[in-house]
Formats: C-alpha cells, sequence, structure tokens
RNA sequence: GCCCAUAUAGCUCAGUAGGUAGAGCACUUCCUUGGUAAGGAAGAGGUCACCGGUUCAAAUCCGGUUAUGGGCUCCA
C-alpha cells in the first residue's frame, strides 16, 4: 500500500489475500491476489466497527476490572459488546466510557495478533477471570488454534481482522445499554449489553445520527397524534382506540380488500370470537399456545378469546358434506384475534394485543396446493403495488425437526412453494427449518422507518389441523379425505399494516386513503355559502372532503391542513366564487392553479383509481 | 415475562438545595375579513400516573403497582 501512496497506506485498515479477509500485518508467502480494504469498502467498515467493539471492552475493563466480557459483533450500523457484572450500567458509566474509548483511540495501541492452542487458551483466560470467555473457547473443537488480539493490557478471543491500531478509531458514538440473556436464553443471567455505532469517518457518522432523527419523524405513533387516528391508553394495554380518521383509513382498506378477495373467488365469513375451551382442546392450542389465549368464564363454562381464527373456519367447512368439487374453498375473515402477548413487547401499533387478521383459509387436495400458492403470491403482490411497497423480503421456510405429516407431503409441498417462487422470479431466500410444525411456509416482511422488520404476508401449509378437528372431503372414487388447508394474509393485520403504512409514506396517505382528502378554505367569510357548496358537492361524488370555514387567515389554514397531511387544498376566494372555480394547492406547496371544481374532481377521481402505482400524465 | 429508563395542562416540555406548579401550542371570549405554512388581546385549564412510607411540609426522597419507551426473549 506504502508503495501505491502514502494516503492508501494510511487508509489502509486490513487487506484481502486471495478473497480471504486479513489483518495489514498477515504475511503474503505466495503469489496471491490482493486487495487493500479501507473504510471506503463494505469489509472495512466491519473491521472498524469490530475494533471499536474491542475498544469498548478495553475502556470497560479500565474503567470496571471487575466486568467480565463476553461477546461483540457487528451488527447493522455498529456493534454491541456483552458484559456481565454486578450492576447495570448508567449513562453517566456510557459517558465516561464513552470518553476512555476516546482516550485509548488517541494513544493509537499497535493491535497485535497471536495464535495459542485451545486448552492453553481455556486456561489463559479463566486464570484471567474471564469465565464466559473461557466457556466460548471451550466450546471451540479441541484441535483449533484460537487467535487473540492485544491492543494495550487488553486482551481477546477473536477471529479478526482488526485494524493495525487504535488510532484508526474515532468516529463512534454509544448509543444505549440494555439487558441481553447470555447466549440468548431467557433461562439464563442478564448481561448488559451496550450497543455503538462506528463509522469511517466524523461525516459519515453524523449522517447516521441524522438518519435516526429523520427515522424518529416517521414513527407511525407520532402520526396516531398528529393526525388524530387512534389512541391507546393504560386501561387496555396493547389494544387500539381508534379515532373518526383512524377508522376512515381503516374501513378504506378493508373495503378494498373486499373487493380483491371477491375478484379472486373468496367467499368471506364471520366467527364468533368467543369460543368455549372444548374447542381449543381439540385443536391443540389449550395444550400448546394457552399462555397466550385470554379466557374467561360464564355459567360455569369455560371460554377462550379466539387467538386465530382456523378453528372456527374449519367448523364452517364442516357444514354440510363437501365434495372434491367443491375444492380449493377460500374462506375468508376480518378475523378480530387477541393475543395476550408478553408486555415488554408491544409496541404502538405493530405488536398489540387484538388486531385484525385479513385471515383466509383455503382448503384444497395435494394436487391443488401449487395452484392456490401460485394464484395467492400474484394476488399478495397485486395488493402491495397498490399500496405503493416494493420493497418487501420473502422468505421460505422449509420443515422443522418437529413436524407432523409424511416425508413425501412436506418434499411436495416445499417444491411446490420453491417452484412458484422461483417461477415468479422473486427475490426471497430459505429459512432452513424455521417452518411451523404443520407446514412449510413463505412470508413476506416490510421494514419500519428505524430498520426494524414486520412480518406481514404469510402463506402457511397445513397438513395437521384439518385431520384434528375432522375436516373432510368425498373424493372422486367417494372416498372420505381430509384437504389440505393453507393459512393465508396479506397485510397480516390490520393494526401493524397501517402502522407500517404510515411509516412508508410518513404521514402522508395516498390520495385513495387519505381520512380527508381535501379541504375546501375561504379566505373571508365573503364564500362561506360558495365554499360550503362546493365541498357537498364533491362529498356527493364520494369523495371525503372538509370545509374550513373559520375566521382564520388563509395563512394559518393552509399551514394547519399541511401538517394535516391532507392532500389537496381548494382555496377559495373572491376570484375563485365569480368564476366557480377553486384555486388548487397540494400538501407539498404545490400551486396548481384554479380549475372548475368538476376538473378537481376528476384529477382525484383519477389519482383514486391509480392508488399505488405510477400515475400516469394526460 | 426479564433488564434499564420514563410518567407534570389536550399536545410538546421546563420545574437545578423538599415550602401546596410554569412556558409554547391547542382551547374559550373579544377584536381583526386578511390571497397560499402561525394576526392581536384577554381568559379558563393540573389530586404532578396510581397506592403506600419518611417529613412540620413531597411533583421533588424511599418502596410497591400500572402504563409507556429502548433492548432481550417470544412471535402458531
Amino acid at each position: 500500500a506504502a508503495d501505491i501512496g502514502p494516503g492508501l497506506a494510511k487508509a489502509a485498515l486490513a487487506g484481502k489475500v486471495d478473497g480471504k479477509l486479513v489483518d495489514t500485518s498477515y504475511q503474503i508467502e505466495n503469489d496471491a491476489q490482493l486487495a487493500i480494504v479501507t473504510g471506503r469498502d463494505a469489509e472495512g467498515l466491519d473491521v472498524i466497527r469490530h475494533s471499536t467493539a474491542h475498544l469498548l471492552a478495553q475502556a470497560v475493563k479500565e474503567l470496571f476490572p471487575d466486568a467480565q466480557v463476553t461477546i461483540g459483533p457487528v451488527i447493522e450500523d455498529g456493534f454491541y459488546y456483552d458484559f456481565a457484572y454486578k450492576r447495570p450500567f448508567t449513562p453517566e458509566d456510557l459517558e465516561a466510557i464513552e470518553n476512555k474509548m476516546a482516550e485509548l483511540a488517541k494513544q493509537n495501541f499497535d493491535v497485535s495478533r497471536s495464535v495459542m492452542p485451545r486448552d492453553e487458551a481455556v486456561d489463559y483466560f479463566r486464570d484471567m477471570g474471564e469465565e464466559y470467555k473461557a466457556e466460548i473457547i471451550a466450546s471451540i473443537p479441541a484441535n483449533e488454534e484460537i487467535s487473540l488480539y492485544r491492543q494495550g493490557d487488553f486482551v481477546d478471543l477473536c477471529r479478526g481482522p482488526h485494524v493495525p491500531s487504535t488510532g484508526h478509531l474515532g468516529s463512534f458514538k454509544l448509543m444505549k445499554v440494555a439487558g441481553a440473556y447470555w447466549r440468548g436464553d431467557s433461562r439464563n443471567e442478564m448481561l448488559q449489553r451496550v450497543y455503538g455505532t462506528a463509522w469511517a469517518d466524523k461525516k459519515a457518522l453524523q449522517a447516521y445520527l441524522h438518519r435516526l432523527e429523520e427515522a424518529e419523524k416517521r414513527d407511525h405513533r407520532r402520526f396516531g397524534k398528529v393526525l388524530d387516528l387512534f389512541h391507546t391508553q393504560e386501561e387496555a394495554p396493547g389494544m387500539i382506540f381508534w379515532h373518526d380518521h383512524g377508522w376512515r383509513l381503516y374501513l378504506q382498506i378493508q373495503d378494498y380488500l373486499r373487493g380483491k378477495l371477491r375478484a379472486h373467488g373468496y367467499q368471506e365469513i364471520h366467527t364468533p370470537e368467543i369460543i368455549d375451551r372444548s374447542l381449543w382442546e381439540k385443536s391443540g392450542h389449550w395444550a400448546n399456545y394457552k399462555e397466550h389465549m385470554f379466557t374467561t368464564r360464564s355459567e360455569e363454562r369455560e371460554f377462550a378469546i379466539k387467538p386465530m381464527n382456523c378453528p372456527a373456519h374449519i367448523q364452517v367447512y364442516k357444514q354440510g358434506l363437501k365434495s372434491y368439487r367443491d375444492l380449493p374453498l377460500r374462506m375468508s375473515e376480518f378475523g378480530s384475534c387477541h393475543r395476550n402477548e408478553f408486555s415488554g413487547t408491544l409496541h404502538g401499533l405493530m405488536r398489540v394485543r387484538n388486531f385484525v387478521q385479513d385471515d383466509a383459509h383455503i382448503f384444497c387436495t395435494e394436487d391443488q396446493i401449487q395452484d392456490e400458492v401460485s394464484r395467492f403470491i400474484d394476488l399478495m403482490f397485486e395488493v402491495y403495488n397498490d399500496f405503493g411497497f416494493t420493497d418487501v423480503s420473502v422468505a421460505l421456510s422449509t420443515r422443522p425437526e418437529k413436524r407432523v405429516g409424511a416425508e413425501a407431503l412436506w418434499d411436495k409441498a416445499e417444491g411446490a412453494l420453491q417452484s412458484v417462487l422461483e417461477e415468479k422470479k422473486l427475490d426471497w431466500h430459505l429459512n432452513p427449518g424455521d417452518g411451523a410444525f404443520y407446514g412449510p411456509k413463505i412470508d413476506v416482511s416490510l421494514r419500519d422507518s428505524i430498520g426494524r422488520t414486520w412480518q406481514l404476508g404469510t402463506m402457511q401449509l397445513d397438513f395437521s389441523m384439518p385431520g384434528r378437528l375432522g375436516a373432510e372431503y368425498v373424493a372422486e372414487d367417494s372416498s372420505r379425505q381430509v384437504p389440505v388447508m393453507l393459512h393465508r394474509a396479506i397485510l397480516g393485520s390490520m393494526e401493524r399494516f397501517i402502522g407500517v403504512l404510515l411509516e412508508h409514506h410518513a404521514g402522508s396517505l395516498p390520495a385513495w386513503l387519505a381520512p380527508v382528502q381535501a379541504v375546501v378554505a375561504t379566505i373571508t367569510d365573503r364564500q362561506n355559502d360558495y365554499a360550503a357548496e362546493v365541498a357537498q358537492s364533491l362529498v356527493d361524488q364520494g369523495f371525503r372532503v372538509d370545509a374550513d370555514l373559520r375566521n382564520e387567515k388563509i395563512g394559518f389554514k393552509i399551514r394547519e391542513h399541511t401538517i394535516g397531511r391532507v392532500p389537496y387544498l381548494l382555496v377559495i376566494g373572491d376570484r375563485e366564487m365569480e368564476s366557480g372555480t377553486v384555486s388548487v394547492r397540494t400538501r407539498e406547496g404545490e400551486d396548481l392553479g384554479s380549475e372548475p371544481v368538476a376538473a378537481f374532481a376528476d384529477r382525484l377521481q383519477r389519482e383514486v383509481t391509480a392508488r399505488g402505482r405510477v400515475i400516469l400524465e394526460d
């Protein structure tokens, strides 16, 4: 690197020798492909983050010698490091640690690598009092050599590579401290996890912090208040009080989806929310899911509030004898479910205890699986496209170790799912062993504004429940057969979907979904009658339009409705009244000039019809 | 459920030695009739989440409960 230029030598963090990432101290012994890795490379950034995690551990050991180190991996945008310590770290501790890190970076310790046989390394860390580290190393195969990295007095087990010296680190910030279980098991002790972010330079760090701030502004919980959509309160944890405007959005989405389902050959049903425990015993939920079910007693009977709709749908299926000619039978319900989720997991609209699934179950034969999956994927992407979602991640989860159903059936089902994904040319990934015990599944998820992913759509094959609850059909040969059941949802839950939708659009819902599509705003009270007439005529045409006749200046009204994310503001003064027009302004601040009311109605109608798809210019 | 933090007016937040609470916006009334992101004045509004303790005195200190936030775990 120095031969190429002193700048590169200074920037060099690691090397890539024949594709293998190594330290800058690595000795090249044969001819090899070499690349110099700097902070500009993705790998270089990972090296910086990993080394910053070590710097954090070094600082913690200096300030809190009793603390034991455990693991400190790189994560998206940064790193974390888990420590075992007698008390939780406070925000003041965090500040002190960050200052110590800056100091250690400035001292520019060399970071040197050495190797040690495994057993020796176990003893080495045990002698230092690092029980967790010793435990980790003890779980590595005995014949492997262990690489250690030293900077100053601090030594840590690590595969590496690392930056040549701590002076290469500096653009970092400790973000938060949180509890985390040792080895991710809730039966184990709670460790102190310190999260940090690290970047190649100060500018990138600032940009990241700015991005976080922007993301916070998109938080759907904020829009719940600002747009007056919903609220929650202490008496109903994890459940939503929907307000007028939020409920308009909710109903608009449901109406849209109803139309789609009808067009795709679904029937819609509605089933009870409270059902006797005996049904849940038969379905297996009482044995396996009771912890998450709300129950209630009445007249000496015990009931469960349904956590899912499938057992109820099978009851509907079982009314009357079904023939193979009835299949596939597609049965949908906007089903309200209650699940007693752990209190610590609740989150705005994204994780609630009462939610409405856009649920449906398809009863079909084994031979119909592939076609039904294919039809569902088409429908699902049609819907996502209408909502403006294109960046979704699709995962196929295959047979887990504990499962029901014959291997041949699993082969067939997994094959069907996979070939559909391939046929549709979808960008998908495999989650081997992640399927449900009753069948494989396809999950679709979206990211929220702060990078968390939330599952929306799902399609799960079920080889178990129809048989368990006695669903059957008469086959061509007059024998009784058990149908396969496909559980499927497109939006997942209305609540979560609305949360994702709000964050995706940063509150500016497209016109077809906006609770209020336009506000007619007057300049003086001379235009009140005309404005009320205009608003009423738009309402009569099926649009959601309000009139703002308050005695306020037009600037004030514009500000208010722009903050309220109303797509169109129709300003009416004497000029418009005389010419029978409205002056159209968008929430983005664009002035579309004056046009007749009918022309505006056409404009709005075109936009509503186009939904999330690209709007074609005239 | 576990760890940490937080809870003050409708909203966003101050309240820095424990002495019965403040601001901005919103709300009400009055003035203002103003052309594309906040016109002016006055007024009303709080058992400081809830329960208990310490103290002459608690929004403030201590304990508990609930909810919320960030993680962890879970997510059929």
